[in-house]
DNA sequence: TCGATTGTTTTATGACTATTGAAATGTCGC
DNA sequence: GCGACATTTCAATAGTCATAAAACAATCGA
């Protein structure tokens, strides 16, 4: 994950709507999600979120593919976990007081056998 | 760190004189840096420069303190913990797989005796 | 204390990009 | 070809970015 791409994923991420959508699809896992399940989850205009979905993909944080007549959208979790290791990155410099509080989040969301907290 | 918080913070990263900006301010420590020196830095005019402080500070990112006839900013190392542990929660959601490399690449950054790598 | 100087912010302008819904187009299975 | 699904294009609105000029705030020397 360079900084052109770090940028681009910024940038995707923020808007409500495509957040939304990548929480789904991140929440669906490796099997993805087709467009208009995902309009329909998210509750905009299947125009709308195709805008978005291009926009998620170009910026790398999805993938999609053909299924007969549905394209599935999926996240791309080395992706999000590059961004993640971006920011720690450039946020650490020097400053692990700023990731510490970053992994004990991550504690509590990561451990296999606890609940999900926060969607 | 809500929702909120997390997309104004997206949008403040997502342009690279911003992310510039943060990195200098990341690195300065708590001390800071004055505005001009900031300018001088990153390589931008001082209205600009400025135009992206407000911005920053807006987002919550980063803090300013009057000294004297400067204006000193610095990183809201906070928040920024808070970014990374909102992106790990929204990003996590029942798929450790995502967080695993973002953890290792941890380790490679705020590990006190480590150089840092990638600027 | 007055005026000059330094440091920073605000304003104004213009170019560019993002967001949106509606309409049009493309693609596939039957 | 028809119908269903998905995407693109279009036009209007709104927001962002960069530049320069002006305004503002704090300090220092005469």
């Amino acid at each position: 994950m360079d900084e052109r791409q770090a940028l681009d994923a910024f940038a995707a991420l923020s808007q409500p709507t495509r957040l939304r959508i990548l929480r789904q699809l991140v929440t669906a896992g490796p099997d993805g999600l087709a467009a208009g399940v995902i309009s329909d989850a998210v509750g905009a205009s299947s125009s709308n979120i195709s805008f978005h979905l291009s926009h998620l993909e170009r910026a790398g944080l999805i993938q999609s593919r053909r299924e007969s007549r549905s394209i599935i959208y999926s996240a791309a979790l080395p992706a999000l976990s590059g961004l993640i290791a971006f920011l720690m990155r450039d946020c650490c410099q020097g400053h692990p007081e700023v990731c510490g509080p970053a992994v004990t989040a991550l504690d509590s969301c990561c451990t296999p056998n606890e609940a999900i907290v926060d969607v």
